[in-house]
DNA sequence: GTCTATAATTGGATAGAC
DNA sequence: GTCTATCCAATTATAGAC
């Protein structure tokens, strides 16, 4: 334990500090409309401290936006879904799914990186293959465990995968990437997620000698 | 003819090519990497009179928007449709939906919006009536209509309409708008739309002694 | 309405002491 | 690494002549 540098922030020293600092005034405010100076008085530092660890406001700003990329999408995995049961495993999905990208700082995320895509390119292919990139890998892998075993009728995995993500998102995302919706209320994400399941199911399921729990018949209930 | 102002300006006054000049600026840009004397500049004329038609930046950026909100959304109707050919239909649904949606000028004020949304609240009230919100009222008609004549069998119209623009939409929207494909290729918008609504179909259809050209099946082709 | 010139403020970035 | 104080450039907005 030679190298312990307790000074006094709580946790883990400046560094960490400015990246929080930055990282809310940059989810709310956008790159353009927040200042160096801004960022070092909510860090309590000054802002030649700011520039000591982040040699421009660009530099922290991919630094701010690639971490929380990370961060956010990180830690889903497809195994424990069965691919027996469709309808639970795919209600799974989309709630995770929407859960996920209908969170405040999610949406806020979405927002300032296609704002400032055009000036950070790179920011569109860290967002993409961090976020939907990985999500559509999931459910892909699940839809394709569905299909060997038989519940679901796929010939194009991928392209399902693209749909089921479409279906479950509708407009809900833009309504609330628009603001045009308080909150993102829990009933109605299941509500919707129950919606796109069923589209999802009436359109892939085995039909032909089904001997799973659906209905028999072929009603759009 | 007393009033007649013509200067030497080609079309209709400065203050339409400052308007010209700033959607430009606006579109290629954003809001806080443009300058007015940008826009001036551009507009080959003073900064002074940019502020005599225009009082501040954010209203000359609030009129600019608005317009093209308006403009580029204008003039579909759902009337010439033919609800008892449902394929046909969706396709060029589908096909009009992208081809606006997909263009290099949309997707710039789609970033642009959803970028500024936190700081000019009212641009997702105005974009949202002039865009998503026509574009599903206009689905919606036609699936009515679809379902009243009986070759759609749908429980929830407006749902059934985000649905469909969900499954058309997928993730292309969201690749072109991160700049991960360098065009909106027409062949892949043509494959998109088919798979869209060869699922859609797949799921609303009516199926029970149905007397449509499909296939009488169940297979996913 | 339109121009030239300028006021007044802000913001990114740095120098130099410690 | 951190701070105080400052530089320099850019930007919004306006004053005043025509």
């Amino acid at each position: 334990m030679g190298q312990i540098e307790r000074t006094e922030t709580p946790a883990g020293g400046k560094a960490e500090s400015i990246l929080a600092a930055a990282k809310r005034a940059f989810l709310a405010g956008g790159f353009g409309a927040v200042s160096m100076d801004a960022i070092a008085r909510e860090a309590a530092v000054s802002k030649a401290t700011v520039y000591a660890h982040f040699g421009s406001k660009e530099e922290l700003f991919g630094a701010v936006i690639g971490r929380e990329c990370e961060q956010r999408f990180a830690g889903l995995s497809a195994g424990e879904l069965d691919p027996g049961d469709v309808r639970a495993s795919l209600m799974e999905l989309g709630r995770r799914f929407l859960h996920l990208v209908l969170s405040p700082d999610a949406l806020a995320l979405h927002r300032i990186i296609l704002g400032e895509v055009i000036r950070f390119p790179v920011l569109g292919e860290v967002f993409w293959r961090a976020g939907p990139e990985r999500n559509l890998q999931q459910i892909q892998a699940f839809l394709e465990n569905a299909a060997a075993v038989g519940t679901l009728s796929l010939p194009h995995p991928r392209l399902a995968a693209e749909q089921f993500v479409g279906l479950v998102r509708g407009e809900i995302q833009l309504r609330q990437l628009l603001r045009l919706q308080p909150e993102a209320g829990l009933e109605e994400i299941n509500a919707a997620v129950r919606a796109a399941v069923k589209t999802f199911i009436l359109a892939f399921a085995r039909r032909a000698n089904a001997s799973g729990p659906q209905s028999p018949g072929c009603t759009t209930n």
